[in-house]
DNA sequence: GGGAGATCCGGAAACGTTTCCGGAGCAGTT
DNA sequence: AACTGCTCCGGAAACGTTTCCGGATCTCCC
């Protein structure tokens, strides 16, 4: 393994130029850079990442935190492969590298996401699916570690977080759903407490309200994401005596249990009633009818995500750190098979 | 940040005595130990692991490589997710940390692998769902780099893979089939380059030829993993002379896009024909019928690809390095929907 | 011609650990 | 009393970088 030294010897100049060199800092002549970065490629040099994390203080690192509890009744993310892939991405484009952390493990006590942060020296850390309340979380992001989180606000000094547009998506499916002659249009929500599901049913109103659209008693039926609750969500509102003639269902799954209702009640879709979902999980397209549904846009999400915490680490150096305030991206319809024009 | 010299500083020893203590060496005694493990907590002392890393040699870390570049024809690994959780159990039990490489960005050049291998010092990694033949690849398990993959055997000095059980669990399925009343089985297999998909293939057979049940020409289709293939064959099958009352397809995704063959043909699942799948990916319990299939156990493939991957980093320090033979973990018949009685 | 500034470079001190080597103290054995 | 072995500990040298500080050389301008 050569080191620094071995190029130095190698090139005849000190290893503080071989550094300088390889740095690109300005402070050396292109004769001597040239020559050493053939050196360098000659015999295969690579920086050790420890001794230069150990002598500059930070290890150009950023921590991944995720939920992997989810046996024991948590959510699993919908999408967190494409979501890492685009943290990954935008990471590399910066010369950063990704470290995983996890909770949910019992495995791990309280207080390692904060303790491994530090002995590796994070830049920060992205979270993706935690609940932002458990204490070791709310450990960390009160330590003043940059954090970044998806879909919900984090509480610390140097926090911020990134969303989908889930407001207009909603809105963007209810005006789909109006565009094909739909007037009763019905909507089956996720938990309230969670940021998106909100902002999901706020759109739901605001694009309803401003059609001029009726909202019956019933229109709008809480779920948990779950398949079974939008299947009786589904059932609820077939059996309502207006009964709606299409549904916009917080998520894919709900929506997918919603069809499965109204397959059982002999209502086909999309003849019979219209649906659309949110999410565009990979069963959307493998179910039948294949779900029309609002796109999240992970790869955007997951680069956005580490913007901001690129800004919030340059942001945390400064003496007087500015909030950094969070990030929305835009969601896409996808149209597919569940939804029709109303029935003539 | 509490620093090993404050530490022997507040304890009146020396630092060589409390790395030992915190260590735990052997040689400092009950008193001294407690004494500065005390200090320690005191004063929220983290070892920095760069220091650690860079006087030891090793980092403690392995590499998890997986292929991002799905969008560009690649296949997505079906529980990516899970095998992830189960990797970063096993690997936290050891006290080991993980870094995620990708690959299939374009960002990345060829080599950036081995390179970022040997600036973290890792201990090895472990891949999943990459080409093996691929230069960059190759580079990494000739290097000599202790790597494991999942489903297909490496190259190189250092190197395992570990695999489910998929003949045992093709045989599982066909025997499942048979107990029901099934005599006309038929099967969809995956590209039969890839090892799981021909195992399947062979399982298939085992068992078909020793429940000396016939295999009609057309009893075999060729498929892709992806729903399209599975329908397609699934519409092959059905219009064959002696049609099968139960197909055994070796990807769930093939399995779902057999039952939608079916159902435009108006047969329908499970009394019309049978269909069991294989990997048990989460559009299995959405469709409808819901898909019995037989299941990949991903935590515990996890597990034991990070213990014979520890192994072969034990291995590879010994002087007469020994061949670790690969790991194959069992699998299990998930009982859903899809499958019947045969008509009488 | 002499000083000022620019350009390029080397020495050496860090960074925070681990570990080798040796030494002090003490008990036990001959 | 001397030697041996054991237990516990301290000094100091690594590990491979980055960066501060200062110095040498060269150019330029008055």
């Amino acid at each position: 393994m050569a080191g620094i030294r071995d190029l130095a010897h190698e090139c005849g100049v000190s290893v503080a130029t071989v550094s300088r060199a390889l740095n690109g800092h300005p402070e050396v002549s292109a004769a001597t850079r040239t020559q050493i970065w053939e050196a360098a490629r000659r015999l295969g040099y690579q920086p050790s990442q420890s001794a230069r994390a150990l002598v500059r203080g930070r290890s150009d690192t950023v921590g991944l935190l995720w939920d992997t509890g989810y046996e024991s009744g948590g959510r699993r993310h919908p999408f967190l492969q494409e979501l890492m892939v685009g943290i990954k991405r935008a990471l590399g484009d910066s010369g950063r590298h990704l470290l995983l952390l996890s909770i949910g493990d019992q495995h791990n006590d309280e207080h390692s996401y904060l303790e491994t942060a530090r002995q590796h020296q994070l830049d920060g850390v992205i979270m993706m699916g935690v609940d932002p309340q458990l204490p070791p979380v709310r450990a960390l992001t009160a330590s003043g570690l940059p954090c970044v989180a998806f879909d919900q606000p984090l509480a610390g000094p140097h926090t911020s977080h990134v969303t989908s547009d889930n407001r207009a998506g909603a809105a963007q499916a209810v005006r789909y759903l109006h565009s094909l002659g739909h007037r009763r249009i019905a909507t089956i929500t996720g938990p309230l407490d969670l940021m998106p599901a909100a902002a999901r049913l706020a759109g739901f109103h605001a694009e309803t309200d401003a059609l001029g659209l009726a909202a019956p008693a019933g229109y709008v039926q809480l779920g948990d994401f779950f398949l079974d609750s939008g299947y009786a969500a589904g059932r609820r509102l077939a059996e309502l005596p207006d009964r709606p003639t299409a549904v916009f269902a917080a998520g894919d799954e709900m929506a997918i249990g919603a069809l499965h209702a109204f397959a059982d009640l002999g209502i086909d879709t999309p003849q019979g009633i219209s649906v659309v979902g949110f999410d565009n999980i990979e069963s959307a397209s493998l179910v039948r009818p294949a779900l029309t549904t609002v796109a999240q846009d992970p790869l955007r999400l997951g680069a956005a995500a580490v913007r901001l915490l690129l800004e919030l680490v340059a942001n945390a150096a400064t003496q007087a750190p500015a909030a950094i305030p969070p990030c929305t991206v835009p969601t896409r319809l996808i149209l597919r098979g569940s939804c029709g024009g109303v029935r003539s």
